[in-house]
DNA sequence: AAACGTGGTTTCCAATAGATACTAAGGAGA
DNA sequence: TCTCCTTAGTATCTATTGGAAACCACGTTT
């Protein structure tokens, strides 16, 4: 079966995509979102380490993108809720073994690096 | 069931994993050894657009990481062959999944961003 | 002897990432 | 009333990175 699009070609809209997707902030914040709609500052706390202006541009790329709604209420203060999109849940299986395969692999990650950062010392 | 590591945890090694798993050219490269060994150049050729630097930097973080092995053939101009290891080969389901999932969705993206930039153009 | 193919490293500049500080608008506490 | 808290961002500045291009050694072909 062959498509429009190859992600083998420069140039290829498809690179975009994969550019913004293959993001570790985009992976995380897509991964936080799996289980339900929530809020700026809700996801701010969660992902440590994120700062606001990150936070901000990634949920806006990915709101661009089709794959996050948002959405205001006008409470006091103001509520915002980010939400993933049909499309969006289309991607949050492979996302969120992106994310949590790295927590399962540590172990082998770290002694693979003690391996080879030993055998470079030489 | 939970593990010692946890990728929403600042300062957690899982991070460091995410952010070379989470980029562009890392998932291009393991994609593309999901078949066999691949020759450097051979890589290059077929990654379109991707420069020496960032490939030798990409396969050396790989390396480092214990996703892939680097074999030295001393031919004449020596040839070397990148592939998978056991490791590497838990993650390319996922990492192939991610790599062409643009490619079945980009109309929607496309559509998505249209939509984005008329409606932000008021 | 000049050009080519191998698998890189080095150099340089522009673009980006991230830390920090700031904004507005209302509510709560002193 | 004055100050501080919250919300969801934006603005500014700097350090790091990404990527293009040039360079390298080695041996082979032309």
């Amino acid at each position: 079966m062959r498509y429009r699009y190859d992600v083998y070609e420069d140039r290829c809209p498809t690179r975009m995509v994969l550019d913004r997707l293959a993001d570790k902030w985009a992976v995380l914040v897509l991964d936080r979102l799996e289980d339900g709609p929530v809020r700026f500052n809700a996801i701010r706390r969660e992902i440590k380490g994120i700062s606001q202006k990150v936070l901000s541009q990634t949920l806006k790329r990915l709101e661009r993108d089709g794959l996050v709604t948002r959405t205001v209420y006008p409470t006091v203060p103001v509520t915002v809720e980010y939400a993933l999109t049909p499309l969006g849940r289309t991607l949050t299986e492979t996302v969120s073994a992106l994310a949590h395969w790295a927590e399962h692999n540590m172990d082998a990650v770290l002694a693979a690096q003690a391996t080879y950062d030993a055998a470079g010392a030489r």
